[in-house]
DNA sequence: CGATACATGTAAGAAGTTACATGATTGT
DNA sequence: ACAATCATGTAACTTCTTACATGTATCG
């Protein structure tokens, strides 16, 4: 049955969120932040913003004042920040670092407000763990790249390795602020 | 007409340039190399192949002797070539920026034994120009960004920023080795 | 002889892109 | 009056995903 929500549905949930919106907003919410990239055409957010209503996930109002033109302000529903809460909270795996760092992020993103702070430096954790695992996979890689093939291909991999590199940083450094130093050993 | 290449299109042409597969050896490339997240599924790649057999960039022959398998083997063709190295010369936009640096790095990965040092100098200077102006934007975003609505938030944007940074590090280095050092001024 | 790897495809369905279509309100 | 912005949608098309379908060769 209710077939399941795409990215684009997620980052709609987290954004009605954080406050509710109608279609225009969320368009001009990806049209002007550089966030992630997600078309603003239309074409994508209107039928998104109806299977997700018809699912139950969110609920729109009409609003139609004198002086003021007819919008839809979408609200997120309890079932929908269930659903919302069970895509942060879904494990971190090698699929999800393969398939982009991009949806990680975006999930990470929206955490706040919904997860819990050891919550979120668990995500962290895991994240760190899986992107190490995978640098060490690419390096094995670019070992065995045949080093006369393609030079270029060989440095686009070692970019990628630099880029997941500076990723593993950054989860290290959040993990340390959100976490207050306990430098003397704890339980 | 001949409608665009999409850039599993462009991904096949650029391997069937470095050697000649069939449908069979580029799902397993998928498979195996996490070079770049495309799909090994048979239903993307051997309809794709076809789209380009048809508008004439790759030709298919069938191979079949005696105690092997029906097999058919894909080349690229003068036209793809002309396809590939069109793309791989598209000049480097914002938009390509804006769309990730998957397309880009795939694009460099490709342009060994194709474009020039020099063709392959300037996509990287024109690279690093992107970026950095990407980079930019996103300082003004992160700057603007209501403090107290959502600290993830702000984290994922850093990280972002930091991956853009650790990219344009990249970048110079790579020039750097590219262009044997002319310290002393030369033409 | 059975499992695994080789090898190629099709079919149904979902989702996104582009373009079209409409109309109200606000600012100049 | 006209343009720009607000505001919502639909239609045709392309592509990708998932699952199905088939059959050969090799290895143990």
């Amino acid at each position: 049955m209710s077939r399941q929500i795409t990215t684009l549905g997620y980052a709609l949930l987290g954004l009605l969120h954080q406050k509710p919106c109608t279609g225009y907003d969320l368009r001009k919410i990806f049209a002007e932040t550089p966030f992630m990239s997600f078309s603003e055409s239309p074409g994508s957010i209107y039928p998104a913003l109806r299977r997700l209503e018809e699912k139950g996930d969110v609920r729109g109002r009409i609003q139609q004042g004198s002086g003021m033109r007819r919008r839809k302000v979408f609200r997120i529903t309890p079932a929908g920040l269930g659903e919302l809460k069970e895509w942060l909270e879904k494990p971190v795996g090698r699929d999800d670092v393969i398939r982009g760092t991009e949806e990680l992020m975006l999930r990470f993103a929206f955490m706040d407000q919904i997860l819990s702070r050891a919550q979120i430096v668990g995500f962290l954790k895991a994240l760190d763990v899986e992107f190490s695992s995978y640098v060490a996979l690419l390096k094995e890689h670019l070992a065995s790249f045949p080093g006369d093939v393609s030079l270029t291909g060989r440095a686009a991999l070692e970019s990628g390795i630099e880029s997941y590199q500076a990723r593993i940083g950054w989860t290290r450094r959040v993990v340390a602020m959100l976490q207050p130093s306990r430098t003397r050993g704890e339980s």
